[in-house]
DNA sequence: TTGAAAGCGCTACCAG
DNA sequence: CTGGTAGCGCTTTCAA
């Protein structure tokens, strides 16, 4: 393992001078071409690696960044997360940055200076918020929920329309006799507030119920209640494929057919083309590309060392997924 | 971001004593009671936690261990990978170190002192064995392939164990006339020859055809195939629930059913409880169990700073998972 | 354009 | 048991 000594040595030269050609930085400023060329030779030849470790001392900056989720085993055996997740580490690998899960244990003293900052993705628990805000004093933090001293990233333009899209397809249908299952007990988040407004809008008369169910709480106890529930909704509004998958097989066994029977719709679903039958018809948010930006926003933010409360990305584009899972209602 | 240096002069003591007392390390060797007790209170007081980078730069260790997978995007984004990957990063999680995805590019140089040890999980490219085996010069790197100066992962046992329980079972049932496919074009490591070698043994008359596909080459071409074999095999021996899932949509497009007209066995099952229907019946080989022995091994490899061309681990109990896919052939 | 030297924050060795 | 000090490998003034 060569150092930046032995190179100088071996090119004559003083460390400084390889340190400002190899550094790979901005303008190999203030060294002469021929010395720049020598010193490259014999680091070349050498095999001269600069040292990672003393470089991050050196400058405060690891290339490094942390991603937090309050469970990382559920988020990544969710499809949804693991897509997420897929597109956290590609999005920070082109940009030359490695990314780690940190492990959630508040308990545990976070290694502040081992990453340049962190995402905290979701929700998580609030000694862990605090513990995040404490990350935050130190280095940039980046998250969708609010943790005092950390960047908020905010979704331009309206949330709900993801919503409304639901909404407006299942209404279409005919559907006025509604079961939405939601993951948040938030009024402001769940999808049964667009639900209502654009009834309200249309002048239709509709009958909507609401079951609160957590995304990682397999198997979901509303799925079972669903199932007694007399009289049967015409259509079902899940919180993601994985609900919408138990509840139409937990149905399947009721005698109930998916979407003969009831129809059932996905509102967050990445399930196009992978094959099983039925085939989910559902909202996709194209997630996966805004967790790009997430990333982007915390690099602008560790390059440029600002710090801000918030910032704004543009959203994906929703897509309405049409498969073979939602239908009129019976003899509607 | 008080320095060890503050600590010690608020402590009025040494550096060299708040090292001995802070580092967390072995048995505090050496500090009376009394100083110790001190430091710790001034320490906690001025909120002193170690610099990492500091702390990795002068030990030559940094807790982080890399991950290599040849695609990092399909890996995760597989229900198999990702719960794979949970397992590691839990095992390491608890085992304190912390662990991240190496973007597998060949031509950007891997920052070996940045972590202190390598999985290589699956098979990669020539490219990126050798630089594998570069780097395992400097770190343990442990794989399940074959790098050179790494250590090999050897499964103890008969490797075929999990093929043999799925042509026992489809045998049992009936079946004379099985597709299989398979993921490798190596024989040894084909489900086929187990389904051949039982046969023998069992003196039976089966018609075998094989298949090959990619685990991440969604849509399989040989979902295709098989849609239009004539005539259709009674069974059908999947290398994975997700190929499964596929075949089953397509054969029920073509008005086949499953289980009644054709068994599917899948060769890699999570499924269990997922409550798709229909259940899958298959193998599970708790590979994810499996991955806490690398991660372990690996960290034995980093604490002991041992070198060694192969560990063994005991295989995880396979099991055999009955549910809904397979039946007895029809007319059997 | 170049080099000497002072850190970055910590560990570990060696005296006392 | 305790403290002084020499590194770990690199970056970055500051002079020359």
């Amino acid at each position: 393992m060569p150092t930046i000594a032995d190179v100088a040595k071996a090119a004559g030269v003083s460390k400084a001078a390889v340190s400002r050609v190899v550094g790979g930085k901005r303008s190999t400023t203030g060294v002469s071409a021929a010395t720049q060329q020598r010193i490259l030779n014999v680091a070349q030849e050498l095999g001269y690696v600069p040292n990672p470790l003393a470089v991050a001392l050196s400058t405060g900056r690891t290339y490094n960044i942390g991603l937090l989720v309050a469970s990382p085993l559920a988020f990544l055996t969710h499809p949804n997360g693991a897509l997420q997740y897929g597109a956290f580490v590609q999005a920070a690998g082109e940009m030359g940055y490695r990314i780690a899960i940190v492990w959630p244990d508040a308990r545990r003293r976070l290694e502040n200076r081992m990453i340049d900052g962190c995402i905290v993705y979701g929700v998580v628990s609030p000694a862990l918020v605090e513990k995040m805000a404490t990350l935050a004093r130190q280095v940039p933090v980046v998250t969708t929920d609010r943790i005092p001293g950390a960047t908020q990233i905010v979704v331009e333009g309206q949330a709900d329309k993801g919503f409304r899209m639901a909404a407006e397809y299942l209404y279409k249908l005919g559907h006025r006799d509604i079961v939405t299952v939601e993951i948040t007990t938030i009024p402001e988040r769940q999808a049964r507030a667009s639900f209502e407004a654009l009834a309200k809008e249309q002048g239709l008369d509709v009958r909507l119920r609401t079951l609160v169910d957590h995304w990682e709480a397999r198997p979901y106890p509303s799925v079972e209640e669903i199932a007694h529930l007399r009289p049967l909704p015409t259509a079902i509004y899940a919180f993601d494929d994985g609900y919408a998958r138990a509840l139409i097989a937990r149905l399947t066994r009721e005698g109930v057919r998916v979407p003969e029977d009831v129809s059932v719709f996905s509102r967050e679903t990445h399930a196009k083309g992978d094959g099983i039958v039925p085939g989910l018809t559902g909202v996709d948010w194209h997630f996966e590309r805004l967790s790009v930006d997430f990333v982007h926003q915390l690099i602008e933010l560790i390059e440029r060392k600002e710090r801000t409360d918030k910032v704004s990305v543009k959203p994906a584009e929703i897509e309405l997924v049409i498969q073979d899972s939602c239908a009129p209602p019976r003899g509607g």
